[in-house]
DNA sequence: ACATTTGTTATGTAGAACATATAAACATAA
DNA sequence: TTATGTTTATATGTTCTACATAACAAATGT
């Protein structure tokens, strides 16, 4: 009767400072709070939640690592645009996360990757091609290290050429994820189709022969990361 | 010269929070911390970095809202995997987002529902399509804040159709996005493609059809992004 | 008019004290 | 023996006070 575990998940009760946090990012939404919009002090808050200061600081501590708000002595604390993906990137660690989100992530990636070339065929100019060939061409190493460098530096070509910084940033994000996994293949593992072919289909191939052959390329990986 | 500001970003120096943040953060990582391990104590981790007990708290405190770490009373703090989407889900919100971030959002969105036919095309069964084309049906209504909730879960529906989790909630926590920028238009604005359309390519079209005809269908809502 | 000093203020840090929950050990009763 | 109370030690949760520090403002001096 072990399973009680999993059915019946640990209540955690909240802590003042979890209270404080919502109420605080409530009090940002609610209050229509621009950038550079200052907050009134630790103290006033303090005194309106009831609570002691020390309290209200680990709460603004938890929005500052958010990127919400900023402080500064004497001036005071003002909310600012959050960098949300900087958030992210601090516990997107293979180091950190269980292997089913790994998984999850990679799947993540492979949807992600898949909707990537609309923009790409949009985007794509001949001197981007030209980059992509070359990175590809370097490809016969046996050097592990070398091989995932490489393997980054493709599929990152890939993101820059769409234009779009978010999603460059995102898949900066999942990089060490990929890196992992990468990583953890022993002996290189290789589709049916390479980067060299990838280059090939985007000089002459559809959109469609692109998606194909991007899901191809990504398969075997993804295989190997269903047997765990 | 006022240009400056952008250009060059405020230095803002880290305080001790920050920094014990990052060591706890190195710390997990470099003991390779399994879900159940347990942390020092409060007070050894104070001692052992040469600060308070106080700003120790604020760096767990962080560390906890990332769902990291839990704690309990008497027994101390242990490592548990953390929940990735759900800190997300505390900023990614419109009241709190500048709009330039918004429409970057926005365009992930668009590059994640292309790259989704993939997964569709696999798992979708008849079930599934009936049910979407149920949702799809009663589309033709005036009030506006129905309308956003009948586009809410048609689209919700084509992730779960995927049967991925991660995708799932990804999704869920970019709905306040989509269901702002549809709010904003005053006008429903609707593209050449519609619901019903879409699940008509689902049933008789190809993988590419349905890409296209996604394409289509968000268009709009994108062209109408782009105006800020 | 400009530079220097001084004071004020809000955040940053430290330390001590007490509250509270709870794991662990023990005691009790069915 | 086993399930249920009771006690005790202990680590987190919370509060309070005090001081350090940086930044802004006002007064002062040259």
């Amino acid at each position: 009767m072990e399973k009680l575990n999993r059915d019946l998940q640990r209540i955690n009760p909240p802590t003042m400072a979890d209270i404080v946090e919502v109420r605080l990012i409530e009090f940002l939404k609610k209050k229509a709070f621009k950038p550079g919009d200052a907050l009134p002090k630790e103290l006033e808050i303090a005194e309106a939640l009831g609570v002691s200061r020390n309290v209200v600081r680990e709460g603004l501590s938890r929005l500052k690592m958010l990127g919400l708000i900023e402080s500064r002595k004497k001036r005071g604390m003002v909310f600012v645009n959050p960098d949300i993906l900087g958030t992210f990137e601090k516990i997107l660690d293979p180091l950190i996360l269980d292997s089913a989100t790994l998984k999850d992530i990679f799947e993540l990636r492979l949807v992600l990757e898949l909707g990537l070339s609309e923009l790409l065929y949009r985007k794509k100019t001949e001197k981007d091609i030209k980059e992509l060939e070359k990175i590809a061409r370097n490809q016969d190493v046996e050097d592990n290290t070398f091989r995932i460098k490489q393997e980054i530096a493709f599929h990152g070509k890939l993101y820059e050429i769409t234009g779009n910084d978010t999603l460059k940033r995102f898949q900066k994000m999942l990089l060490p994820i990929f890196g992992y996994v990468t990583a953890m293949e022993d002996k290189p593992i290789r589709g049916k189709i390479s980067h060299l072919d990838l280059v090939e289909i985007l000089k002459h191939g559809s959109k469609e022969d692109f998606n194909q052959g991007m899901l191809e390329h990504l398969r075997p990986h993804f295989d190997h990361l269903n047997e765990f």
